[in-house]
DNA sequence: GCCGTGACGATTC
DNA sequence: CGAATCGCCACGG
C-alpha cells in the first residue's frame, strides 16, 4: 500500500522520473505499471495532471514517437521546443527519436 | 453499478 | 499512404 493508489498518481511519478533529455510513451508507462491496455489512461493521467507541479509531461509522447497536439500544451510547438531545449533531437517528420531518447523504468 | 470521457494503440479499409 | 474504427483501461458523476 502506497500513497499512490490510483494510476494517475502513478503515472505522474512515473513520468517524474524521466531524465532530462529523454522521453518515454503512454503505453510503456501503462505497460510498466502493469496495466499494459490503459495508455488512454495515463494519456488522461496527464491531461489531468496538476499544473505546477513538476511533471514533465512533455517528455511523454505517443508510441509514434509523435508529440500529442500541439495546443494542448498551452500553444503550437511548445512542447516540442521544451524537448528540443532538453537535448532531445527530433525526426524529420517531427517524431521524438525513440532510438536514442526513448526511455523506461 | 452504469455511462461518459480521454494528451493511446493497433488494425483495417 | 491516409483516414477511420474498434478495443483497451481507469476515473468521475
Amino acid at each position: 500500500m502506497r500513497t499512490t493508489d490510483t494510476l494517475f498518481e502513478r503515472v505522474w511519478s512515473v513520468a517524474a522520473k524521466v531524465p532530462r533529455g529523454k522521453v518515454t510513451t503512454y503505453g510503456a508507462i501503462a505497460r510498466v505499471l502493469g496495466s499494459p491496455g490503459a495508455a488512454r489512461t495515463v494519456g488522461w493521467a496527464m491531461r489531468a495532471a496538476p499544473v505546477g507541479s513538476e511533471l514533465p509531461c512533455h517528455r511523454v509522447v505517443n508510441a509514434a514517437g509523435e508529440l500529442c497536439p500541439e495546443d494542448t500544451f498551452g500553444g503550437p510547438g511548445v512542447q516540442r521546443s521544451l524537448l528540443e531545449s532538453e537535448g532531445v533531437t527530433f525526426d524529420v517528420q517531427g517524431r521524438v527519436d525513440m532510438k536514442r531518447h526513448l526511455w523506461i523504468p
